[in-house]
DNA sequence: TACACATTGTGTAATATGTACACGAACCTT
DNA sequence: AAGGTTCGTGTACATATTACACAATGTGTA
């Protein structure tokens, strides 16, 4: 492996979301630092997948980089919500003491770039095992203990992810490639923080072409089973309408 | 005044948006260079307004501030439209020319933040003549010789504005504080490209509560006088509704 | 083997929104 | 006073949204 030199003052950071069927969840990094003589814990918190750009790589390779290590998939959904340039980002005297410690180029001003990933949960559970990383509730990130502004990020990444999702189709993204509007419902809901009527959410996906029934159904479910369906992006951008939609 | 540190290789490009009643335009600014010795052009082609950010200040700062240096006003709305960090980004051999000759902390990776500007039209063309900067209607860019990766900026941008402008009520920036509606739909038809039936058209506004009319008409035209309406902000935050609207 | 359990899948009526389409009214100019 | 120009309006039809309840299909278990 080539060690490659960073950029020490742009950065990139990933905020994952994942779908269990029931909530959205986000991928967390969990951070420790443990004084080297007493081995008092000095820092222990959760940030996002994040690092400096490599001098030879550009931001969205990087980004891929990044998911690519922390999941081991490529072709994850990934796509910018923002730079953040604010001169107290990396401020706070734990984050001082963090750089400090891993010694990597920190500079004092860092822009970083977000970056919103969205991925299908029966993809990758496997993999997390064996590092620092696991799945944390959506809803409960904001009792968490985040480093930097990273819990600033999370909130924008949020909003732009229900931002987008009312206008574009990634929320299959989130689904295996095989799902039952069953899950879609939930998903949205959990996404929206709503819920809807089950009829009139079938019949919206009626008009939705590109969401096709497959011949399978569920199986060995302790009731009737549902059909299975199918998103095709061919189908989404052959047919897709542009309508002006921001009244009231 | 202060001379600021600038940071070398991180930059913010602004895509500044107007609108004439006619057509939408975009500001450009143009840049020459001649050979010292014998007066001969080397480069003559435009840019976006951008420059580096300085050390003491934020990616939002440095936007308004390039913008205040260009038209002379504060308040634009101003907003991202993405990063850009592709390797090759400055990498013509004129650009070199270039950044050799203004040899200003120039580096070769630089990440430029994409700002959208929309300004009122009416607010600012005074203001411009002393500068090497000027108005160019949004149809011809394509033709246009344009700096760096300028010309893909400039349709990031306007992709990016399209977008918006079917959700958001933004393109109430590019309008002065009263207009008619038939402005108004005139400039929803160069935004989109489109062309909008009057009747339908004005039925929607009317469904647009924050579109509000005045008691004051045209006055001195050639013909009946249209009345003039107001977009109110207020009413458009108290009475928005989010719907999910990606369908066919 | 039949019953309980859980979740799927479906229809209708009332209201609201989208679309296609044409002409008289108001003001200025000559 | 007549001509030029843009403003402002209504109706009929098709499509979409909303509110609302119950039978069908499979598994588990008594």
């Amino acid at each position: 492996m080539i060690s490659h030199k960073i950029v020490p003052n742009i950065s990139v950071d990933c905020v994952v979301f994942g779908f269990d069927f029931e909530k959205l969840n986000v991928l967390l990094v969990e951070r420790e630092l443990k004084d080297e003589k007493n081995g008092k814990i000095l820092i222990s918190d959760h940030t996002l997948a994040g690092y400096h750009i490599f001098e030879d790589e550009d931001l969205d390779s990087a980004a891929s980089r990044i998911l690519k290590g922390l999941t081991g998939l490529d072709n994850i959904f990934l796509e910018q919500f923002g730079a953040y340039g604010q001169l107290d980002r990396v401020s706070a005297p734990k984050d001082k003491v963090w750089f400090e410690h891993i010694n990597k180029g920190f500079a004092d001003r860092v822009v970083t770039v977000g970056y919103l990933a969205l991925i299908d949960n029966t993809k990758v559970t496997l993999r997390l095992k064996d590092r620092n990383v696991s799945w944390f509730p959506v809803a409960r990130v904001s009792e968490m203990e985040m480093a930097f502004d990273h819990k600033f990020l999370f909130y924008e990444a949020l909003q732009a992810l229900q931002r987008k999702v009312k206008v574009e189709p990634i929320a299959f993204e989130l689904l295996p490639d095989y799902f039952t509007l069953s899950q879609l419902q939930k998903l949205y809901e959990a996404l929206l923080g709503t819920s809807f009527d089950k009829r009139n959410f079938r019949k919206k996906v009626a008009q939705m072409h590109y969401v096709i029934p497959l011949k399978k159904k569920q199986q060995g479910v302790a009731h009737k089973p549902a059909q299975y369906y199918l998103f095709s992006r061919e189908v989404y951008e052959k047919t897709r309408k542009g309508r002006i939609s921001f009244i009231i």
